[in-house]
DNA sequence: GCCAACGTTGGC
DNA sequence: GCCAACGTTGGC
């Protein structure tokens, strides 16, 4: 893959006891730091372009699921964490010459009224075949359909 | 806290 | 390159 002119749609996982949708909404734009997952890397590095939509999406949370929306406003960088020695997210094969590790930088865009529970999304046949809800899918940032993505905010207000 | 599923590491 | 051991993710 590589980058489109088409709109992009992500769906990014936070652990709200980290860094929640609040946190996002009072940081304003954040880098997107800390993935150590050449996957989800790579989506950032290769595909993630300024202007897509992303769903933030609360994991290890009670209950989980998409609590708002951002805008990637940069593209991705070499992650600062990856060589601070007393980030949690060190890794001390990466170096300034060889980063190795790559964040984007997302915007704020808004805040669900209520969160859409990862349950709800599992009870709409449009959405079966978001890649959220296969089996054993531990991606932290996943691309997501624009049908997928219209059908999720259709179920953001009551 | 449990544990299934997955990714990474390292010995060979 | 195989694969067992280990660490992590994340729903429950």
């Amino acid at each position: 893959m590589s980058k489109s002119t088409t709109q992009g749609y992500w769906l990014m996982k936070t652990e709200p006891e980290v860094f929640s949708i609040e946190d996002l909404r009072r940081a304003g734009t954040t880098l997107w730091e800390g993935v150590r997952n050449y996957q989800a890397r790579n989506f950032m590095m290769n595909d993630m372009k300024v202007g897509d939509d992303v769903l933030v999406y609360h994991s290890n949370a009670n209950p989980p699921g998409v609590a708002g929306l951002a805008k990637v406003s940069r593209l991705a960088v070499p992650d600062p964490t990856a060589t601070q020695r007393r980030s949690p997210y060190f890794d001390p094969k990466a170096s300034a010459e060889k980063p190795i590790w790559y964040c984007v930088e997302v915007r704020f865009a808004e805040a669900f009224p209520r969160l859409i529970a990862l349950e709800q999304i599992r009870q709409r046949p449009e959405l079966k075949d978001l890649l959220l809800l296969r089996r054993g899918m531990r991606l932290s940032i996943q691309p997501v359909t624009a049908k997928e993505f219209a059908a999720l905010l259709a179920l953001r207000s009551p």
